[in-house]
Parts: structure tokens; sequence; C-alpha cells
DNA sequence: CATTGATAGTTATGAAGTATAACAGTTATG
DNA sequence: CATAACTGTTATACTTCATAACTATCAATG
């Protein structure tokens, strides 16, 4: 694919280079370094990377329902179930009923689920911050803005 | 977390600020985006992301051992095996046996799997094209360049 | 050169993530 | 009111990913 095909019998440096020239190669490569991080930065919480999205967005948006929050998850309604039992379990989530639907419920963090969201935010934010050490504030931003127009993009080509 | 939390009863839309400001949230999401996107672009040619990977692997650096290329994807020597395997069954690739080492297999992609690994790099070109329609040559050079350095900033935390 | 330890590929297995279908209870709609 | 649609749930299967154990082979050391 690349200039440089070559025969590796000896123990020549594997190149990537035609990999390395796709975009989505190189997202994907960073996503799981960082999510693999991530998962160590989450894991003193007893929280998985899923598990924390959820709390999050419980924390930030009180009364959603679970439909919701798969939706906002990107993942299935069933495969969020288990997510809530545990969350749940641990009294970090409250399923209320709901006056005006009685088929859904309301879900509120407690306050030591809602004290759990913050601290876990703060490390994840401290992680973050050594991760990204080597970009400006600048780099950030456009960093972010360019991963959500390809978000963007690659989600309207379905 | 962030400032806007407020009771969501109503169908107001969930709220996803606080993970937004994440790195890891907005690479993961692209991330996802962009591989969904992919697997329906391999799909025509009975590839996956992974065998994909390993066949241009392959075809850039002829003779390479499994273990190298095992390590080049970043997987497991044994989850490679099946890869392997899917690509040889198809005549794609081959094991030659290695004079130097008969513990080891030489791969080397046969002319089919070099016409197809050729192939379908145009069509996830022309699909990146696509995709990242809406972002200058230079963006795309940063957007590689930074995604590269936070990969090795997240590996080097581990 | 024999023994010991390391390595290449393989197999089996389990954990985790993801997708689909079906169901009961409830709500919305014609 | 009857039908359709929706919410949460269960069951299930498929994919992905990591680990341990095994065979065959190579390398190193006494």
């Amino acid at each position: 694919m690349t200039r440089h095909a070559q025969d590796n019998a000896g123990d020549r440096p594997v190149s990537d280079a035609t990999l390395r020239d796709l975009a989505g190669y190189n997202i994907r490569r960073a996503s799981n370094a960082v999510q693999a991080d991530l998962v160590r930065t989450l894991a003193p919480f007893e929280l998985r990377m899923i598990t924390y999205s959820a709390l999050v967005l419980i924390v930030d948006n009180p009364g959603l329902r679970q439909t919701q929050l798969a939706e906002a998850l990107a993942i299935e309604r069933s495969n969020l179930v288990v997510v809530i039992d545990d969350l749940e379990r641990r009294e970090l989530i409250g399923r209320n009923p709901m006056p005006t639907d009685r088929r859904a419920y309301a879900l509120t963090a407690t306050l030591a689920g809602t004290r759990l969201c913050r601290k876990a935010t703060r490390a994840v934010r401290a992680h973050e911050a050594r991760i990204l050490s080597l970009l400006s504030e600048e780099e950030r931003q456009v960093l972010a803005s360019t991963l959500r127009r390809i978000e963007q993009a690659a989600n309207d080509e379905g």
C-alpha cells in the first residue's frame, strides 16, 4: 500500500504508515489508550465508564427516564437496566415513580450519588489534565470541536 | 456538576455538558461513530476492521510474524489467530515456514489479498473523504498529530 | 550435549459489551 | 373501546477482549 513494502523476515519495526493515514485508525488508537486509562482512574470508585457516564447524566438531569438516558448514552434500553440496577443497589440513585406516567421511572441521584459523582469527576479531570498536558488550551478547544464535527458527519452518513 | 441541573420530568433535551468537557468522552463518541461507519464501508469486502487492518499490515510488511502483527495491532496473540485463519482460508494471505525459526510463520499476502487490500483502502479513503469533508487539510494534519500525542501520553500513564 | 528457561502459535475459557426479540403493564389514538 | 405504541424488563446470542495452559521449538548455561 505505501512506499516501503519490504521483507520483514528480520525484526524490522512494523510499518503502519498506510493505516496512520486514516483518521479512523488514529481516532480508534487514541480512544482505546485514553479509555484504558480512564478505566484505571474510575476503578477506585468502583465505577465503570458506562456507570460513571450514567451517574453524571442523572446528576445533571434529575428526573429523566431510562429511555432518555439510554438514548443520551447511545446504548440500548435493555443494556441500561443492569447499569441502573447497580447504581440503585448502591443507593447512589433512586427510581422514583412518575406521577404523570406509571410505566416510567424518574431517575434522581441521592446525596451519596451526587458526592461520588463529584469526586469521580474531579479524578477524571485530574487524569485528563495529565494526558492533555502537552496541549495548549486552544489545541484542546480545536480538538473538541473537530471531534464533534466528525461525530456529526459520521452519524449523518448512516 | 454543571450550571444547569434542572428537573427533567418533562421531555427537555438531556444535557451532557459535563461529559462534553472531557476529551475522553468526545474521543469515544467520535470513535464509535466513525467505527460504525467504517464497518459499513468494509462490509462489501467481507472485511471487519481488525481483519482489514491485519491485511494492510501484512501487505505493507511481508514476512512478518504473528507476534509482531499482534503487537502492531495492539491485540493479544491468541485473538489474532482466528483473524489470520480467516484471511488464510480465503487465500488472501499465506502462512509460510520460516527457514530460520520453525516455530514462526512468515505472513505474506497473495495477489488476491494485495488486490483486495488496495480496493478496500480506496473505499475507506473515499469514506473518510466524506466524513472529513468539513475539515481543511491543515485541520486534518493537526487532528492526526494531536491524536498521536494523546495516544502516546495515555499509554505512558499505564 | 543436556537441562533449563524463554518464545511462537494455538486452544479453551470467561468476562464484558452490544444487539434483538419478546413480554407485561401502561398510555395514546382512532 | 379496541388497537397501536411506549416503558422497563428478561432472555439470549454474538462479538470483543484478556488470561491461562499447552505443544513445539529455540536459546542459554552448566
